[in-house]
RNA sequence: GGGGAUGUGGCUCAGCCGGUUAGAGCGCUUCGUUCACAUCGAAGAGGCCGGGGGUUCGAAUCCCUCCAUCCCCACCA
C-alpha cells in the first residue's frame, strides 16, 4: 500500500480534493455555540476586476491564518466578507461595457443600468470567490452579502437620518473635488496628488484708469475666466495703497476688487494672488471672508460653460492654450517660468480632478472624530503594528468634512426626497408617498452615497443592525480587522467613527495592518508595468500552500514585501520536505494502533524532540497571539526541517529498522505524535498539505481544521535530557566537521572514543548509537579515561565530551596541529571575552544573576576546553 | 511644511521595549544519491548590523545627530 505513495508532492490533486471535502463537512460554517468565545474577522471585499491579485491574496491569507488558528483554539469564528467598496470603478466598468454595445447610461435608464451592474457583480463576485477557494480561504461564502442588500440598505438609511437629525450631515454649496471623467464628486481621500511639470504664468491686471497695475502668478490661466478678486496680504507694504481699489481682468474685461487677506504670502510669487472662488479651495475660503463672488466656468464634463464667453465649449486644455495666446496678444502676459507642482487626480481613473463649487452632501467630521480618536488613544482599539496608530491620529486630528454624495447610479441612493411644489426636503428611512407638508409629488435625490459610507457600517450592518439580532449581540464588537495600510483612511477610520457614533462601541479590537505586495525589484505591481505575478498561475504551478507560505514569511508585519519565484519555490520545496517526512513516518508507523506515549520508555532522542516540540508549540502560539505571523511560520519551518527531519528522523531509523518490540513502538509513537503536532501548527499557514497528511496519520480525526490546537504539555518536557542531547549533537557536528576538514571520505568509517564529562556521561552512553550512525563511526567507545584512548588520535574538544579518532584512520599530523592551534586561539578569545565580563565589577553588581551564572558556566567550559586542547597539542609535538 | 518607515553577508529579508559566538532563504565553494526527500543531505566561505556621538557593566537593539532611500498627509497662487 504505502509504497504507492509517490515521491513528490502533488499539490494539484490534493487541492482539488480538499476544498470540496471541507465544504461538504461544513468546516467553514459558523456554528452557534454559546460555550465558545466569539472570534469575528472583518475582511475587505473581493476586488472589482474579478481577478485575484497578489495584494488580495495576501489579505486573504493573513485573515485565513488567523481564522484557522482561532477555530482550532476553540473560538467560534465568523467572517464578515463581501462588500463592494469600489462603486466608482464598478460604475465605470459597466459604462465601458455598455459603450462597447453602443449604449450610454441614459439609453438604458437607471433601473436597467443597475440590473446590468448586479449581473456583472454576480458573475465577477462568483469568479473571485472561486479563486479565493483555490487559495485556501476558509471563509463561509454563503454568508456573502453586498452593500446594497436589503438589510444593509436599512442600516445606511437609518444612520444617514440619525446623523442628519443631529445636524452631522448637511447639504451645501462647497468646493469639492470633481472628476470630469467619472462625472462625480470625490472626497478628499479619493484624490491622489502627482507631481507634474508645468509653468507659472505671470499676468498683469491693470487698473481701469491705467494708473497702476498688479501682477499675479498662476499655474492655471484658464481659471482667470472665473476671477472675482485679486488678493494681497494686508501687511504687505507694496500693495497697501491699492487695497480697496479695482483692477480689470485682462482679456475678459471684468472689473474686480483688490482685497486684503492673511492667506496671501508676501514672499511667494509677486505677493498678489488672483482669486477664483469657484475653482480653488483656498480662493473659496478667501471669497467667503472678503465677499468675492463665485463664478463657475467649467461644466461637469470639464468644458468651459457659458460664463466663459467666447471660450465656451473648449476643453480645459484647449482653453488654457487659447487664453494664454490671447493674454500675450493683449500684452498682459509678463513672463512664463517652468514650474513643477502637484496636481490632484482621481484615484480610480487617474484623470485630473477639478476643484469646483457644487451642491453636495457632507458629514461634519470634527464632532465624530473625538470618540474615534479616544477609542484608539485609550488602547481600546489596537493597531498591530502599533505605529499605524500614529498615521491614524495624524489623519483623524486634521480631518475635514467628508463629501459623501456621488453623481453615480451604482451605489446606495441618498434617502432624501424633495417636493417640487413646496420645496420641502424630507429626510427619512423609507420613501414617502407624497410630500409630508403639502401632499405634492416627491422625487428622491438623484445622488448615491460614497461607497465608504456604507462600507463604514460593515461591522454592524452585516450582523443585522438596525435590528437587535442575536448575532449582533454576540459578535459585536468584532475581533480583528485585517487590511493594508493604504486603506486606513478610507475604511478603517470610517468604521471606527461609525462604530463609536452608531453603536456607542468600537467596531473591532485590533486592526492588523499589512504592507503592499511588490515585485522582485520592489516596484508596485501594476497592469501598466506588466510586472504583476498572477496568484492563480502560482497556485497552479507551485500550489496554494507555497504561495501562502511565501506571502507570510520573510518579512515583518506592516512592511511592504517582495514576491519572487525563488521565494515561492523554496516554500514549494518545504511542502515536498514535509510530504516526504510524513511519507516516511506513515510507511514506518506499522499496522494497528500506536500506544500512548505516557506508558513508554522514551530514550534521550525522544525526550529531546518532545521537549523541543513543546517549546515550539508555546513560541508559535505566543507569536500568533501577538500577530507575529512571520515569526510563527518561520519557527515551525525551522523546527520541521532542521530538527525533526534533519535529526530526529535520522535518529529514528535504527530503531525502526530493528526488531519489533518496545523500542520500535515508542519511536513510532513519538514520530507520529510530533508530526501530528507539527501538522496542526502548520495548518493555518498551509491548509492543504497539512490536511492531506494529517488525515493519513494513524489515529487522526477526520479533519485537522476542527482539531484542537496543540498545547504545551509538561509531561513531555525533559529539560536535562533535552540539553544533554543538544550537546551530543554538537559532538556529532564537530566530528563531521573534522572529517570534512581532513578530507576523510564519507564511506570511511572510524572508531570514535569519547571521554565524557561526568555530567554528560550517561547521555553519551545512551546516545552512542546515534553518534555512531550520524558521525560516520563503526564503533563508539566510551572510555573511562584518556589513557584508554589510542595515543595516535585526533582530538575534538566539546562541552559534553572529548572525542578521539585514531590517526591511522585519518591523515595528516601537521594539519591536525594547525587545527588545534586555531581552536586554541578561538577558545582563548572566548575566555578573554568571558573573563573580561566576569572581572567587571559593574557587571557583577548590576547584571541579573541568571546572566552571571550563564557567563560563569561558559567560562569554565571554555577553560576546560583550553586545557584539553593544550594538552593535546603537547602530545602531538 | 507635518508624520512615518527603511538602511544587517552577493541578493531578499528576520532579529530590535538591552544579555550566548548576529540568523534564515536564495546564490557561492567542497563532498555525497540502493536504504523518506536531489523540490535532498553533510561541511564551508562570506557581515566595522549606514556614519558619528551618547546612555549602560553590556548596544544591531535605547537616546541624539548626520547621510541615504522610500511612503503618507498637507500644499504657495
Amino acid at each position: 500500500m504505502t509504497e504507492k505513495i509517490p515521491k513528490t508532492y502533488d499539490h494539484k490533486s490534493v487541492e482539488n480534493k480538499l476544498y470540496e471535502k471541507w465544504e461538504k463537512g461544513g468546516c467553514f460554517r459558523a456554528k452557534p455555540n454559546p460555550g465558545k468565545t466569539p472570534y469575528c474577522i472583518v475582511i475587505p471585499p473581493p476586488n472589482i476586476t474579478g481577478q485575484l491579485h497578489m495584494g488580495h491574496a495576501l489579505d486573504e491569507t493573513l485573515q485565513d491564518v488567523l481564522i484557522r488558528y482561532k477555530r482550532m483554539s476553540g473560538y467560534e469564528t465568523l467572517w464578515l466578507p463581501g462588500t463592494d467598496h469600489a462603486s466608482i470603478a464598478t460604475e465605470l466598468k459597466i459604462v465601458e461595457q455598455m459603450a462597447r454595445e453602443g449604449l450610454t447610461k441614459l439609453d438604458v435608464g437607471r433601473e436597467e443600468f443597475l440590473n446590468r451592474a448586479w449581473e456583472w457583480k454576480r458573475v465577477y463576485g462568483g469568479r473571485i470567490i472561486n479563486q479565493l477557494k483555490k487559495l485556501g480561504s476558509s471563509c463561509d461564502w454563503e454568508r456573502e452579502r453586498f452593500t446594497m442588500d436589503k438589510n444593509c440598505s436599512r442600516a445606511v438609511n437609518k444612520v444617514f437620518v440619525s446623523l442628519y437629525n443631529k445636524g452631522l450631515i448637511y447639504k451645501g454649496n462647497r468646493i469639492i473635488n470633481w472628476c470630469p471623467d467619472c462625472k462625480t464628486a470625490l472626497s478628499d481621500a479619493e484624490v491622489e496628488y502627482e507631481e507634474q511639470s508645468s509653468y507659472l504664468w505671470y499676468v498683469r491686471y491693470e487698473s481701469p484708469d491705467k494708473s497702476f497695475s498688479v501682477t499675479v502668478a498662476t499655474t492655471r490661466p484658464e481659471t482667470i475666466l472665473g476671477d472675482t478678486a485679486v488678493a494681497v496680504n494686508p501687511k504687505d507694504p507694496r500693495y497697501q495703497k491699492i487695497v480697496g481699489k479695482t483692477v480689470i481682468v485682462p482679456v475678459i474685461g471684468r472689473e474686480i476688487p483688490v482685497v486684503a487677506d492673511e492667506y496671501v504670502e508676501t514672499d511667494f510669487g509677486t505677493g498678489a494672488v488672483k482669486i477664483t472662488p469657484g475653482h480653488d479651495p483656498n480662493d473659496f475660503e478667501v471669497g467667503l471672508r472678503t465677499g468675492a463672488p463665485v463664478i463657475r466656468v467649467f461644466t461637469d464634463d470639464g468644458h468651459i460653460n457659458e460664463n466663459g464667453g467666447e471660450y465656451k465649449g473648449l476643453t480645459r486644455a484647449q482653453c488654457r492654450e487659447r487664453f494664454v495666446e490671447d493674454l500675450k496678444k493683449a500684452g498682459a502676459l509678463v513672463k512664463t517660468e517652468p514650474y513643477t507642482h502637484n496636481v490632484g487626480t482621481c484615484y480610480r481613473c487617474h484623470n485630473t480632478v477639478e476643484p469646483l463649487v457644487s451642491d453636495q452632501w457632507f458629514v461634519s467630521m470634527k464632532p465624530l472624530s473625538n470618540p474615534a480618536i479616544e477609542a484608539v488613544r485609550s488602547g481600546s482599539i489596537k493597531f498591530a503594528p502599533e505605529r499605524f496608530a500614529k498615521t491614524y491620529f495624524n489623519w483623524m486630528e486634521n480631518v475635514r468634512d467628508w463629501c459623501i454624495s456621488r453623481q453615480l447610479w451604482w451605489g446606495h441612493r441618498i434617502p432624501v426626497w424633495y417636493c417640487d411644489d413646496c420645496g420641502e426636503v424630507i429626510v427619512r428611512e423609507s420613501a414617502p408617498e407624497v410630500c409630508t407638508k403639502c401632499g405634492g409629488a416627491v422625487r428622491q435625490d438623484e445622488d448615491v452615497l460614497d461607497t465608504w459610507f456604507s462600507s463604514g457600517l460593515w461591522p454592524f450592518s452585516t450582523l443585522g443592525y438596525p435590528d437587535k439580532t442575536p448575532e449582533l449581540e454576540y459578535f459585536y464588537p468584532t475581533s480583528t480587522l485585517v487590511t493594508g495600510y493604504d486603506i486606513i483612511f478610507f475604511w478603517v477610520a470610517r468604521m471606527i467613527v461609525f462604530g463609536m457614533e452608531v453603536m456607542g462601541k468600537k467596531p473591532f479590537d485590533t486592526v492588523f495592518v499589512h504592507g503592499i505586495v511588490r515585485d522582485a525589484e520592489g516596484r508596485k505591481m501594476s497592469k501598466s508595468l506588466g510586472n504583476g505575478i498572477d496568484p492563480l498561475e502560482i497556485i497552479e504551478q507551485y500550489g496554494a500552500d507555497a504561495l501562502r507560505f511565501s506571502l507570510i514569511t520573510g518579512n515583518s508585519a506592516g512592511n511592504d514585501m517582495r514576491v519572487h519565484r525563488e521565494k515561492i519555490e523554496s516554500a514549494r520545496n518545504f511542502c515536498n520536505k514535509i510530504y516526504n517526512a510524513a511519507r516516511f513516518v506513515i510507511m514506518n508507523a506499522g499496522e494497528g494502533p500506536l500506544p500512548e506515549i505516557d506508558g513508554l520508555s522514551l530514550d534521550i532522542a525522544d525526550k529531546w524532540i518532545l521537549s523541543r516540540a513543546n517549546a515550539v508549540i508555546k513560541d508559535v502560539t505566543d507569536n500568533l497571539d501577538a500577530f507575529e505571523l512571520n515569526l510563527a511560520a518561520e519557527k515551525v519551518y525551522d523546527f520541521i526541517w532542521s530538527e525533526y527531519c534533519d535529526w530526529y528522523i535520522e535518529m529514528a531509523k535504527p530503531r525502526l529498522s530493528g526488531a519489533d518490540g518496545p523500542a520500535k513502538q515508542s519511536v513510532r509513537a513519538v514520530l507520529v505524535k510530533v508530526l501530528r503536532d507539527i501538522l496542526k501548527l502548520l495548518h493555518p499557514f498551509m491548509p492543504f498539505i497539512t490536511e492531506e497528511l494529517y488525515s493519513m496519520l494513524p489515529g487522526s480525526s477526520d479533519t485537522v481544521m476542527l482539531s484542537d490546537w496543540p498545547k504545551r504539555d509538561e509531561a513531555f518536557s525533559f529539560p536535562p535530557e533535552s540539553e544533554s542531547m543538544q550537546y551530543v549533537m554538537d559532538i556529532i557536528r564537530s566530528v563531521r566537521n573534522i572529517r570534512a576538514e581532513m578530507s576523510v571520505p564519507p564511506a570511511k568509517r572510524t572508531n570514535i572514543f569519547l571521554v565524557a564529562h561526568p555530567q554528560y556521561r550517561t547521555a553519551c552512553e545512551e546516545a552512542s548509537a546515534y553518534i555512531m550512525r550520524l558521525a560516520g563511526a563503526d564503533r563508539v567507545i566510551i572510555a573511562e579515561d584518556k589513557r584508554d584512548v589510542p595515543a595516535n588520535s585526533i582530538s575534538i574538544v566539546c562541552k559534553a565530551a572529548e572525542a578521539f579518532i585514531p590517526f591511522d584512520q585519518l591523515v595528516d599530523i601537521e594539519k591536525e596541529k594547525a587545527r588545534i592551534k586555531s581552536e586554541i586561539e578561538r577558545v582563548g578569545r572566548e575566555i578573554a571575552r568571558s573573563s573580561g565580563m566576569l572581572n567587571n565589577t559593574g557587571f557583577l553588581a548590576k547584571a541579573p544573576q541568571r546572566v552571571i551564572e550563564e557567563e560563569k558556566s561558559k567560562l569554565s567550559a571554555a577553560e576546560d576546553m583550553l586545557k584539553k586542547l593544550e594538552a593535546r597539542l603537547k602530545e602531538l609535538n
